[in-house]
DNA sequence: CTGAAAGCGCTTACAG
DNA sequence: CTGAAAGCGCTTACAG
């Protein structure tokens, strides 16, 4: 029998060099005769060896894990295809540098456990913090201890803080200025909510668009959602009496519902009520007309945050970091764009 | 100052006792004085510490970490609700049990590196393996390692592993004697992929309805999709030529495309053709007509199988579990059952 | 470029 | 019910 299991001391052994010098190629450090690295890695191979994870953490103070931290305040929205893209371009940048991830669905009864799981358990060396609330204790406690992280979404408040994004503001302004240009004369919107940062600059950028254009903004023509499908609808419900032409929809999930309260009233699209959406959503091509929407790249907000994290646990006291996403307004057939040309072609 | 970081030591100290029974009470050991237990506890709160996870994982050889593994054999299919459901309960679990997820998307490139986190990196005290293929890579490695785990879906050969799941092929039977009870004449069906359990499983139980009745399987009604919309859409216009008048889909998503293609050939629902679906997705029931559809408890094989997965983790040589979850079949107006009630009341 | 040795922060027989 | 001490499997100055 060789042993129970299997250590950085076997492989030191059957390469005849010292712990010492295995950890170092383990850990690529350059210090090491190119033909020793070369002897240690093919034992390693060899014996399919995997350095125990628990003891590097502890002995190095680092655990080579990102964690992912989504607060959880409505459940059901982590069934937006928003997430399992985040979760991939995450993991896809994980993978590719050697890391893993750890993932906290923070429930509200649970917070408490997770912030001191991130700031004093030492499970991870940094974290993403995904879709917060703009006032989120987690956001505060990672402050507070001085762990790295990056906000996907930036902040409204602190400003030294890394973040990825896309500029909301600006693409949902695009996106309303479209609108105008069509003629639509009642553009009404529905927002993100406003206690998340991507809701108010969506809604910023709506604004904007009217004032650009000299139009005063009708606060009938404005409410409030919380991304969820269902919020689209009843929302739409109730902006209906309002007699809108078209409508800017903060969120493709919310475009979906209010699609459906439009269809049940009983409303052509875009021909009475013309619709543009946000996110470019899978579905969003395949809906009932096409969506046009804005499209932000998600997964690669992921990558690209996972990325960020990675530099700034590597570099201590790093600079803050903001990465803004290129945006793109997708133009199928909910907002008339297409009809209209058509007509203008026969006319 | 006090110190740097905040450990065992201190908060012996100022408890008045050893590290051992500290780490006693951490563990929550029987053998210490109510009295002791106390002082511990308060000066832990009131320090707020965090016993660092590293350092129990090495000593204890227990991480209290569940890995969550998905074979990512086509990225698409990871949007689907399911996996956010399934994560959901999960981490539920793990919540509630002071546990932690660790996510791995085993993407095909990676899937050596995944397999080696596993099983001897020490990183993880078990794994759940979602959505595996039958002959999945993963499911052979932690077999052979003898690292717990759970399959969420039965496994085809072994029969000596632990899963949860639902009861596919009786469900799927159910919902085809359901079309077929309603008079259907020509019940097609779109396969999950039958490199899949749940694709088989649900296939044969479309099989076993038919023979149930006496009608032989034409195998010109029967087609394998992948479980996206892509594949349900254009599997259902293959389909089409065939004159079905009902159809049994193995997923919402694949129902979704379906109806797409429905819709498009022309085809009313149900009156042309019925449909009746799987997973009672949160859209099926705000689809247009709304969704037949037989419902699993997605989120709840998450929760279970999470804590399953506990159980084998703290009985060692746990006898292998067999957990199955009820499903039912959600009568919406997609099958045409409704209509045809209305029509026979008003007869 | 390499090795001997201390140390990371816990857990757990062992002894009492 | 409690404590002293060995040990978990690595990393990393330090010395050469």
């Amino acid at each position: 029998m060789t042993s129970d299991r299997l250590t950085i001391i076997e492989i030191a052994k059957q390469a005849g060099v010292s712990r010492s010098t295995v950890s170092r190629v383990i850990n690529d450090d350059p210090n090491v005769h190119a033909a020793t690295r070369q002897r240690v890695r093919s034992v390693m191979q060899k014996l399919n060896f995997q350095p125990n994870a628990a003891a590097r953490g502890l002995a190095a103070g680092k655990t080579r894990i990102l964690g992912l931290v989504i607060p959880m305040g409505v459940a059901a929205l982590f069934s937006d295809p928003y997430f399992p893209q985040l979760i991939q371009g995450i993991s896809a940048a994980c993978n590719q540098h050697d890391y893993s991830t750890m993932l906290w669905l923070a429930e509200p009864e649970y917070e408490r456990r997770t912030i001191q799981q991130i700031v004093s358990a030492g499970m991870v060396d940094g974290v993403i913090i995904a879709s917060a609330l703009t006032d989120d204790a987690v956001i505060e406690a990672v402050r507070t201890h001085k762990v790295p992280f990056v906000l996907i979404g930036r902040h409204p408040v602190y400003v030294d803080i890394t973040y990825v994004d896309v500029d909301n503001r600006v693409s949902a302004r695009d996106a309303v200025l479209h609108l105008i240009r069509l003629g639509y004369k009642r553009v009404a919107t529905i927002s993100g909510p406003l206690n998340m940062i991507g809701g108010l600059d969506r809604l910023a950028g709506y604004k904007d668009a009217l004032k650009a254009r000299g139009i005063v903004a009708d606060p009938n023509l404005i409410a409030e959602g919380d991304f969820s499908e269902a919020s689209g609808y009843s929302t739409m419900q109730q902006l209906l009496p309002q007699e809108p032409d078209a409508i800017f929809v903060a969120s493709d999930t919310m475009a979906l519902g209010a699609m459906r309260a439009l269809r049940e009233a009983g409303k052509r699209i875009p021909d009475d009520v013309a619709i543009v959406g946000y996110d470019d959503m899978p579905f969003a091509a395949r809906s009932d007309p096409p969506l046009t929407t804005v499209r932000q790249p998600i997964h690669r907000a992921g990558f690209v945050g996972a990325e960020t994290l990675m530099e700034l646990i590597s570099e201590q006291d790093a600079a803050p970091r903001r990465v803004i996403l290129p945006t793109e307004l997708v133009i199928r057939d909910s907002c008339g764009a297409r009809v209209m040309r058509e007509k203008k072609m026969r006319a």
